[in-house]
DNA sequence: AAGACGGTCAACCGCTCCTTC
DNA sequence: CGAAGGAGCGGTTGACCGTCT
């Protein structure tokens, strides 16, 4: 016999969050367990609790990522894998759900395509002495080439500013295609590119040391000094 | 113009971790 | 020390919206 949930779900309305805001500001953050009965809301406390640090805590940033803030969450990423709050912790006015939400849709995406298109790219680098220019997906534009390499792009473009990270990813990229797959590998692509994750983590390594430490410790990264 | 399709994002679900007794 | 309940997290879903055909 299923339980039928009393509380409602889907959509907030404007009414609710007026409600929710006003106990939260009131009564201060935490004890989730009491909010829906204090707001007068039928809702449960986990609803509650994701629509504040969602939706309506103060200071939280809406709309596209900037490019530091992607870079930033791509190295995070690499260093943290998918401890979303973690990532979003060191990303002000970003909350889990989106830095979660926007790897998803958008870098997850990225990464993969880019993935499958390193192989190529690779053979460019060797020829080219320019050779993060030449790759369609470091402009941000990886759609799907439609099976044969395009011509590349001269247009106006061509000669804008590249974050120096994509480069750096798609070097370490083909760092770890040319040596394999396997988990071993990923443990030693972490110390090829260390210097230059440190340099963007420190004060994460600074204020999560314990916790990252154990990770690292786990993939080998500081058990190889 | 309209239906199909794909992308985005808010919200839910189930699990794990933490705290308290 | 173990059990129970609460809190938090990440994965997943589904509704909505824009674009394509």
């Amino acid at each position: 016999m299923g339980r039928v949930s009393i509380f409602r779900k889907g959509s907030w309305s404007e009414e609710e969050d007026k409600l929710l805001r006003r106990c939260v500001e009131m009564y201060g953050e935490g004890n989730w367990r009491h909010i829906p009965s204090r707001a007068g809301l039928n809702r449960c406390r986990k609803s509650c609790r994701l629509r504040w640090l969602n939706y309506l805590r103060p200071n939280i940033k809406r709309g596209d990522f900037a490019l530091d803030e992607v870079d930033l969450i791509i190295r995070l990423h690499r260093l943290l894998g998918n401890r979303w709050t973690l990532i979003a912790g060191r990303i002000p006015g970003r909350t889990a759900n989106d830095v979660k939400n926007y790897w998803n849709s958008h870098l997850s995406k990225k990464l993969r395509s880019e993935h499958t298109l390193t192989s190529r790219c690779t053979n460019k680098l060797h020829e080219s002495s320019n050779p993060s220019m030449n790759s369609r997906w470091l402009r941000g534009t990886s759609e799907s080439s439609s099976g044969h390499d395009q011509q590349p792009q001269r247009e106006e473009e061509e000669e804008e500013a590249k974050p120096s990270f994509w480069k750096s990813l798609l070097l370490e990229r083909e760092e770890k295609e040319t040596n394999s797959t396997n988990l071993a590998v990923e443990k030693k692509e972490m110390v090829v590119g260390e210097d230059d994750l440190v340099v963007g983590v420190d004060e994460l390594l600074q204020d999560l040391d314990l916790d990252l430490d154990m990770d690292m410790e786990l993939w080998g990264v500081f058990g190889d000094q």
